[in-house]
DNA sequence: ATATTAAATGAACAAACGTTCATTTAATTG
DNA sequence: CAATTAAATGAACGTTTGTTCATTTAATAT
């Protein structure tokens, strides 16, 4: 056997993700075609199609990519949270720095999901309505047991979600506010919004 | 002369931005076709340049027109309101019952933005912008008098304005919640994220 | 009624699209 | 070194794209 799988396969496909990532987050799915997609990582045209099927495939295999990390991520990070108050901090500083952190990926599956056929549509939206229902969950929790004072979780979960994506909109590394600040800033405003403005702290305490 | 401009033209002009919208709201703009369109007015795909020389001019007279119309229906809606309390009480159930009503315009100028050239794009940001610095300014008048307690009123301004229109990613009408319920809920998450929970109902009393 | 012309048709255009494939290149194994 | 084969090339394919245009249709002003 010459030239086992992953000799310069798997630089060759990482490349093409990202290359394609990119594109999609700067231009949309349907505005980019195979070919710049190829320009962009130096190959020709037909190459792709040694590593990849279809331009959905290259699409699905980056948004399936993405929402199974955000789950992995997401997991580490609220482990150690118990309290609704505790949970629900965690959440808006890791959904705020990790939507700065990994900006095309986020950006892209937010506008883009329509672009997926309804198959991968399917997995993507069943991933990211876990996620959603986590948040729900938690403002449920907080809700009962009288640290939340919130009318209804459903819209309070996808209005406190919105919210915080929403800063793909405007951040740029570099800007007036360092990822840091942006992270204070909207913790309070989210804290607040559920009416638990006292008790936002209670983490920091706990730490310090 | 004979068959003076509008005759049947006005119409058919009109059908075509109706059903450009829709399929941009549906597809992007990018994923919708010149026949598409067409073949949703009933007509022909050269009939389409009668009305609009380019693909790009429909998109950008849509545009065009829907921000016109949100900032004219904007003037109206706050004219009569004065302190910043009232103001963004007014800005609230404005911006969410609007967003709920007018789904397709206000979904696709969030979606589909960069789809528009250079100059186009422009033009709807600069008009994107006045009503963002509005409510910016709306956020530091109420800082400033004492009614909000925010630290930035540009991030705080930024959040506002993403957690209200995220009620276009979820909203169909003949859902669980009605419209004024909808509404209520939000303007709840908003007054609180910004700190002036007591004095929500200041319009309210005012009206009654 | 007739002349006028806005607006529709239907066919055509070049360009760009996703995808395929025979061929060449070059890295690895024996 | 020779054999193997993953991965790249470059040209081609059938479609679809936005746009153009000579022609036909039909509503209106005279």
């Amino acid at each position: 056997m010459a030239r086992t799988a992953g000799s310069s396969g798997e630089k060759t496909n990482k490349a093409i993700t990202t290359a394609a990532l990119a594109l999609f987050a700067e231009r949309g799915y349907a505005a980019v075609s195979m070919r710049s997609i190829a320009q962009e990582v130096g190959i020709q045209v037909g190459a792709l199609y040694n590593h990849f099927a279809t331009k959905q495939e290259v699409f699905a295999k980056i948004m399936l990519d993405h929402m199974h990390e955000l789950l992995a991520a997401w997991d580490v990070a609220i482990k150690d949270a118990s309290t609704p108050v505790e949970k629900i901090e965690t959440f808006v500083r890791f959904h705020v720095r990790y939507h700065m952190t990994r900006h095309n990926e986020v950006f892209t599956s937010f506008m883009e999901l329509r672009s997926l056929e309804p198959d991968n549509f399917a997995k993507i939206e069943a991933l990211r309505k876990r996620y959603e229902y986590d948040i729900r969950d938690i403002l449920k929790q907080g809700r009962d047991n009288g640290d939340f004072q919130i009318t209804d979780p459903h819209v309070s979960a996808m209005a406190l979600i919105a919210m915080l994506t929403g800063v793909t909109t405007w951040y740029k590394s570099g800007g007036r506010l360092d990822m840091s600040e942006i992270e204070e800033i909207y913790l309070a405003l989210a804290m607040r919004s559920i009416c638990c403005e006292q008790e936002t702290s209670q983490l920091a305490k706990k730490a310090s």
